[in-house]
DNA sequence: GCCGAAGTAGACAGACTTGTCTACATTAAT
DNA sequence: ATTAATGTAGACAAGTCTGTCTACTTCGGC
């Protein structure tokens, strides 16, 4: 088990995958426009032959790299609400975890139509798309009603508008609290 | 009065002012790392010389626009609650009409944290600053309590919220409803 | 008119960016 | 063993980016 002090990621996967990765760590950690091909390549230790060969161009990266994170947060987030009782309280600590993440830098959707929504307009499509997702997954959490959809919808709001308020005051715990108290007088 | 062909701003200003006007522009419409410093130039009829040497860098032009807007924003918020009726439904008809406003790409605040809160500290600070101030005038809205502080910010939340949500679902109306019923369930 | 402030016209520099390509080596499948 | 797939090592190219600088002109205040 190499633990190399060097950034290169150990190799246990596939050169695509060893990309992927680190494009996801690096583009949400530090920015996408922030991080540049050469980065991308010598952290995760491949030629730029390679890197190319897998995606035609940073954009195809950057795209994939959205949606393999939707994906990946679709699925975590059904598993950990059906771990936390399968109510719409269940929300909260999921995100209360996230919010006291060390790594905690915004929505990655939300900070991708920041940088790139003008210009990569496939970024907005699927934070769309997620952002609908995340939705519809939040309405299974409410009794069934005329309203359960518009409900699902402002919680995600909410939820959006506690991850900026986080993002920007670095008071995870107020934002939360705001949140639930949101979410409640909703109910 | 000219009204030339070329995206020239006509000149009424000093070049200071065409520099700043041209960059807050093109900063919100386009983004800032898509926006280089030449176009600037270019759109604001000045040379590299003069551009230089009222703005130090590009980060720092960058910095001057937020604050800039930040002060803009303040005053104008304010003038149309007065002009709205003073109450917490007068925040309504200003979103309104911002949301369905052709130039909307979401909130120059939010927008410059996904692009660049990683590398230009300044961004959260501006932003923190702009959003509280901004729940300070909310807070005065509302009627005395010891939870009007709480309920200005969660107001604020919700309104960062409705930013995003229409921003990447482009249904200004939806989000604008949303808006109000979480205002109106939290009085 | 004089002089400093402000501005013009651009050339230049170095770094960074994304992407193309050659020659060769290694791995995986048959 | 053979062959295709995959990967390595880099050099290279063109464009873009931010910022520095020279020589000269115009504007504004006295």
């Amino acid at each position: 088990m190499k633990t190399s002090k060097a950034k290169i990621v150990s190799k246990p996967k596939s050169a695509r995958d060893r990309i992927l990765l680190t494009a996801s760590d690096l583009f949400y950690r530090e920015g996408i426009r922030a991080t540049g091909v050469d980065r991308l390549i010598a952290e995760s230790g491949v030629t730029k032959t390679t890197f190319y060969r897998h995606f035609p161009s940073k954009n195809s990266l950057v795209v994939e790299f959205l949606e393999s994170r939707h994906q990946e947060l679709i699925r975590s987030f059904e598993s950990a609400l059906e771990n936390n009782g399968g109510t719409v309280n269940a929300i909260f600590p999921i995100v209360e975890e996230w919010f006291h993440s060390k790594r905690f830098r915004g929505c990655a959707f939300i900070n991708s139509l920041g940088e790139l929504g003008t210009v990569l307009p496939e970024v907005v499509r699927i934070t769309q798309a997620h952002k609908r997702k995340m939705a519809d997954i939040i309405e299974k959490l409410l009794p069934p009603s005329e309203q359960s959809k518009q409900n699902a919808m402002a919680i995600m709001l909410a939820i959006d508008g506690a991850i900026i308020q986080t993002q920007y005051d670095g008071t995870p715990d107020n934002a939360l609290n705001l949140l639930k108290r949101i979410v409640k007088s909703l109910s």
